[in-house]
Formats: structure tokens, C-alpha cells, sequence
DNA sequence: TTGAAAGCGCTAACAG
DNA sequence: CTGTTAGCGCTTTCAA
């Protein structure tokens, strides 16, 4: 037999008292005696009580929930960031509702009105990315929920700045140029993904940067455009092993593309580091079970959607007087050095 | 200026219609003329009117939103199913709402809860690994939520049966054991964790069944216990090296110390798979990248989260009269060959 | 084809 | 300290 969950309105008539007072009580309200804080506790406690979040929230005007739409929840990448999300979300009180846009515009569109309809406090966004036109987000701001972008964000949304929290890949770029050069390397390539990307942009312009930084010329048969798997990794290699001067390193935009790298290099009989040195990015879990192990640089994935949600609660606080201009803040990559890029002994 | 959102009352006000014949136009009732619906809807656009979920889903009792709960949402098999279950769910229409329980029995009866309060109208759930007491998931069932447990399940709760997605484990070991004994290998290994988890008990027993059925002796010093990741790989295998008749196989029960013990035998310039044939469980992404390859076992993760969606929707559209018993869909899992436990040409 | 009225379960004035 | 009243936004009888 289906036992109908308790109400309030049930608490009420079986203790004889009005439904305020219950939910006073339950809400641990000073103006409610003790004693019948004791009977009220006791009694949803015998019947289970469940409070019904729905209808709080819809009197209190508040949902208690946050939203997250995300591209996809596979790979290394994002799976750890809304593990860093749900578990800040979590400690702050709030659910979180959770969708995937599939890379797809449409669907991001649609996802962000499914959010709104279920009356979400605030939103976190990483863009779809074939994502051209920002008139949903517009929409969300306008009817003031916080929205608050990581990792794939808008540059300039309509000139208006928005809220976002993303990795310095030009800095982590830079860094790694700068290890291979301290590790004796001079002719650096780097294997990148289409530029219209910002993560790829970054990263190539860190590298070119820092070659300069260095004295080191930028040539230019050195940047390599491959698809950013283990497959493209090693045509690219490929297409460096041919050239009349071959490389001595080579900084992959990611990690997938450089165990395709390193397992040609090895495969032509040369050795990593010693003749070529290879690094990628990301930090993939597989980096330290290659040999050699791989180089990377780490994304700070946890504290991406820790950061995403901290700022979005502190935005959820402010009124409009205590209002900020939106914040952009930009974490600083690490670099792990390991076994691929190791020349020197420590 | 905060833009106070449209509300169905709004368009009433505006259009001078009623906010049932509102409701009606944006439901596309039948018994609403075409010109007011034509009206309705022209209008909800221009104000950019959206329905607010949480008013119809107190009204009309159902939410609309299905409830995840996984001990986390790390490493390569929970985001992989979470994947499934939130794409299952869109497709169906529901949104998903999501906690982790951190393998804390605790945080598990009070994400229960919170799952409970926010009026799921049913639940997808993979256990904490500490988990003893089952009650919070009795109150599930009696409050007639459906309630859906994936890879980590309660064997029998308290007599009652209950629904169930798993992988059969057992199978997938015996697979295991099969190839390696027609690759030649005759001293079959096992690395094993603790047997009070069900994987590790139904790929042990699934081990012990397929050595009996070839005809292989079972030894005890053979299966070790060791703890499940790169290091104690390592230590497990170094342990089967002191053995006065070392093993030609070792069967992991997951990938990590798979890798551990093929890094250990190639340092003691042993060959994998010529004079110790490596097998692993999971498919991370990383068993392809190694050298060699390992060969592992796919657990269909994303086919397990699918799964797990349509049953507890077949259950969400049962009636209490066309209510089957609980259903338990095990998994069949799929054997990866690589180049790990390859000893004979294809 | 439309409207009036009621209520989902909860909370927050306001009153006593 | 407790109760009365009203209403969050929506849907659904029932009546016109």
C-alpha cells in the first residue's frame, strides 16, 4: 500500500496545531516553545517526514539548486571539474541539475531553457564548441541569474564582461617552452589544433612567445596542425622526422597526440629524451604510465569547477549595490616534469 | 534593471484571457481555437515567457527530474556511466540531478534525502563501498520511488528483491582465464582486493571456476592480495617472483596493478606475454597506450547507465497492477585481446 | 471555446 | 508562543 509522504498539513492536524507552527518548529525558529519543537520532531520523525523542496522553493523564490551544462561528461577533462563542482556545490547546500550539450548549439540552447525553467540560482557554463551565437546566455543574464563560465568561455559577449574562470594556457605553454630549453633544446616543435579554439590559440602563442624570450627562431614548418589524437600524433611526428633539420623536442597542445609522437620516435629507434624530448598537456592519467613517462602540464580540473562555484555563490550574494563587475580569474597551470623531457640529471 | 520573469498571469493580464485558457494554448490543448493559441504563443515569445517547472511539478506531482547518486565522479568507469544515464535521461525528458556520496554510508542517507526532498521521481544509485545498513533505500521503496541500483548493488535487501543493472564479473573472468589457458598459459595468477566487494568476490570465484573447468590446478599462493593500484601491482608481482614456481599469467581484477606488475616484469628483464602473460579489467584508456598493449575487459559503462534509465523508467510507467517483480539485468562484458596475453599469432 | 475556483505544500506577514 | 490569511505559478475540474 502506497503510503502518501507526510505533509506539514498532516503534521499539523495529528498535533493539533497550525501548519506555521510545524513549519517553524522544523525550521528551528526561536518563537517556538521547546516542548513542542520536541513533539513536532518526534512526530516527523515517526512518519518520515520529507520536507517538499519543490514547494519551499517555489514560495521562497528560491531553488536551492545550480545548474551545470557541460559539452559531454567523458574523457579526462570534464568529468573532473564537475566532480569539483557537485562537490563544492554540495558543501554550500545547493543540488546540482546537470546536462550535456553534445558540442551542439541546439542543444545548448534548449539545455539553458530547461534550466531556467526549473528555476536554477545560477548557472556553469563550458561552451559547446561549435557555439557562434550568445543571445541564450544574454537572455539568462537579463533576467539576472548569475552565469559563470569555465574553461571554454565567450571573449567578448557583446562587449558585455561576463563571469569566468578558465586555465592560463599561455602560460603553461610558456613554461613548458622554457623547460626544454633549460634542458638544452633548440629546435622546439609543437603540434597544435585548429586555432579558432582559444585553448589551442593560447597555447601556440605561448610557445611562439617564448621561443622569442629565448633567442630561439620560430620556424615555422616547426608548428604542426594534426588532429590532436594518438593517430595524428605520430603523423605529425612523421611529418617532423622528414624535414631537412628534425627537431630536438616536441610540446604536443595535448597529451593524446604526444604518446602517438612517442611512440614513432621510438619506433625509428631514437631516444626520448636524449634526441627528441616530448611533452604534451593535460596531465591525462596515462602520462605516468608511458615509457618514458610523459611530461605534462596539469589543468587544476577540481579547482576549476571549485573556483566556478565559489564565484558563482559569491555573485548569488551580492546585491546590486555590493555588485562587482564581473570577474574573469585565470589559474596558473602546473608543469610536471618526467621522464620524456628529462635531460639532465636533477 | 531586473526583468521580473513572465509568469502565466502575466500573458492572462496582457491578452485579457483567462490563466487557464493560458495554460491550455501552451500545453496545445485541443479545446483552445487556433487564433488564441496563435496569440498565446506569439506573446510568451516576444516576454520571453518560461514555464517555471517547479510550480507545474508541485501541481501536477511529478517532477520531471530523476535523481544520480555515485560515490563519486572520478576516474574512468563513474563518468562513463553518468555520461549514459544523464544522455538516457535527456532523451526521455527528464533532468538529471546528481551527488556523490564520497563512499561515506553517511553522506549517502543524506544525499538520499536531499534526492527525496527535491521530488525525484526516481533513483539511480551505485552503493559506498562502507556501506552496512540499508534502510535509507527501504524508505525509498515505501514512499513508491523507483529505485535503480548499478555496479555496486545490494545482493538481497532484506529479502525484498530489488531493481539492478550490473556487469556480470564472473563471466568476464572466466573469459579471461579461457584466453590465457589457449594462449598456452598453465600457471594462471590473480590479483585480487578485498572479497567483501562483489567484484572482487565474482571475478575470483569467476578465476577459481575457469582454472577448474581447463583441468588447471588451483593454487592458493597464486591468488594475491594486494592493494588494487600501480604499486601494489608491483608488490603483488614481486611477491609471485619469489615463488620456487613462478606463474606464466597474472590476471588483475582491475587495470592499475595490471600495469604495475607488466612495469616490475619488464625491469626484470622478463617478456610480456613470451614468459608472463598480462591481463587486466576495466578498459581504461590507458591499456592501449602501454608497451605492450594490455589486454582488459570492457565493463559497458555507458551501456550500463543507459540500462539502468530504462528500467527505472519501465518501472516510473508501471501501474501497481502491471508491476513485475524486480527486474536484475546483468551485463555481458567484452574481452579486449592485446598484445599483453598475445602469445599465439592470430 | 473560455473562465472561475480550488489547491499542490510550504512560508511569511500580521495579529493576537 | 501560536494561529489566520494569503499567495508562490501552475493545472484541472466544473460550469458556463
Amino acid at each position: 500500500m502506497a503510503n502518501r509522504r507526510a505533509s506539514i498539513t498532516d503534521l499539523a492536524k495529528e498535533l493539533k496545531l497550525s501548519a506555521s507552527t510545524i513549519s517553524r518548529a522544523l525550521a528551528n525558529h526561536d518563537d517556538v516553545s521547546e516542548a513542542t519543537k520536541q513533539r513536532v520532531r518526534a512526530l516527523a520523525a515517526e512518519l518520515n517526514y520529507q520536507p517538499n523542496q519543490l514547494a519551499a522553493a517555489l514560495r521562497k523564490g528560491r531553488s536551492n539548486t545550480l545548474g551545470v551544462l557541460v559539452p559531454h561528461i567523458t574523457g579526462h577533462f570534464f568529468p573532473l571539474v564537475v566532480h569539483g563542482i557537485a562537490t563544492e556545490a554540495s558543501k554550500a547546500g545547493f543540488n546540482v541539475m546537470i546536462f550535456q550539450s553534445n558540442e551542439d548549439e541546439q542543444q545548448e540552447r534548449k539545455n539553458i531553457d530547461l534550466l531556467m525553467n526549473a528555476q536554477v540560482e545560477g548557472i556553469l557554463v563550458s561552451l559547446a564548441n561549435t557555439t557562434q551565437h550568445f543571445e541564450h546566455f544574454e537572455a539568462v543574464q537579463k533576467q539576472t541569474v548569475p552565469l559563470v563560465f569555465f574553461d571554454r568561455i565567450i571573449e567578448g559577449m557583446e562587449g558585455q564582461k561576463v563571469a569566468a574562470v578558465s586555465l592560463d594556457d599561455y602560460q603553461g605553454a610558456y613554461e613548458v617552452v622554457s623547460h626544454l630549453v633549460e634542458q638544452g633544446c633548440t629546435r622546439i616543435a609543437h603540434f597544435t589544433g585548429p586555432l579558432h579554439l582559444n585553448i589551442h590559440k593560447n597555447r601556440h602563442q605561448g610557445y611562439l612567445d617564448a621561443l622569442q624570450a629565448h633567442g630561439l627562431p620560430v620556424e615555422e614548418p616547426l608548428t604542426v596542425f594534426c588532429s590532436m589524437d594518438q593517430k595524428g600524433g605520430r603523423q605529425g611526428m612523421q611529418k617532423l622526422l622528414r624535414l631537412a633539420a628534425p627537431p630536438d623536442a616536441v610540446f604536443s597542445s595535448n597529451d593524446l597526440a604526444a604518446v602517438g609522437a612517442l611512440q614513432l620516435v621510438k619506433e625509428k629507434g631514437l631516444r626520448v629524451p636524449q634526441d627528441i624530448a616530448i611533452v604534451g598537456f593535460s596531465n591525462e592519467k596515462f602520462t605516468s604510465l608511458t615509457e618514458p613517462t610523459i611530461t605534462s602540464v596539469d589543468q587544476r580540473c577540481e579547482q576549476m569547477g571549485q573556483t566556478a562555484v565559489r564565484l558563482l555563490l559569491k555573485m548569488l550574494n551580492a546585491t546590486s549595490e555590493t555588485a562587482a563587475p564581473p570577474q574573469n580569474i585565470v589559474l596558473k597551470p602546473k608543469l610536471l616534469i618526467r621522464e620524456s623531457s628529462s635531460r639532465k640529471p636533477q
